[in-house]
DNA sequence: ACCGGTACATAGTGACACGGAGTACCGGTT
DNA sequence: AACCGGTACTCCGTGTCACTATGTACCGGT
């Protein structure tokens, strides 16, 4: 699981992060931790927190300073509408390219 | 707003192109039609020739010139054996990445 | 002579994941 | 008191990749 997963990622971590935060509030090292146990072994901490901080600015999630009893205050993130309104449209956008691929892996390109 | 798909083709645009090379030997031009056509309308003509560049020098591919009726000579490009390998490799990838997306998708995140 | 379709090439730009290092807060051990 | 490991976030530099834009060149038909 070399360097492939590392350029499919992108596009696709942040779509994985909005879903995420679609089920549920998180913070950013429980979403690295989440992927991690998810099987995204190699994913960096700083990609989390660079991504959350893009999605920020872009305003597709508000954020939350919550004190933590075990270290420094967790910045808690939860999709806003427009966020919401992405993810939809990542889910277009994912559903158009895994068809066409799974085709491909099918044979019938 | 197809922004998405944008990022959403690194990584995956090279699997694809090596997947369609996996059924039939192909030119560039013949391959950027071909895309089109399976509704990837955006992708530039120029993306697909650095693409076909990098993966030949990776040794990916063969090329082979072909004289053309109709304009310049084809490079006509066929699938090596470390191409197969590669492929392989990505459809692994590829498998695990659409597998956990798909489970977020349902839900299940 | 011109135009449109065919066919390939490439320099510059922006977006993104990664590697690596750093800061800080806390509880438990020594 | 000093240290360490787990928690939690930040930032800079790097490499890869698709996109934009442009250019070259070959060909047949008008």
């Amino acid at each position: 699981m070399a360097k492939q997963i590392t350029e499919m990622l992108k596009g696709t971590l942040e779509g994985i992060v909005l879903g995420v935060l679609a089920n549920r509030s998180a913070y950013g090292y429980e979403i690295t931790t989440w992927l991690r146990d998810q099987g995204f072994t190699d994913i960096a901490e700083g990609t989390v927190y660079a991504l959350l901080v893009r999605i920020e600015q872009r305003g597709l999630v508000a954020v939350e300073k919550v004190p933590s009893e075990k270290g420094p205050p967790r910045k808690v993130y939860s999709l806003s509408d427009s966020g919401r309104e992405h993810l939809a449209e990542f889910w277009r956008t994912w559903s158009f390219l895994a068809e066409r691929i799974e085709q491909l892996h099918e044979g019938r390109g």
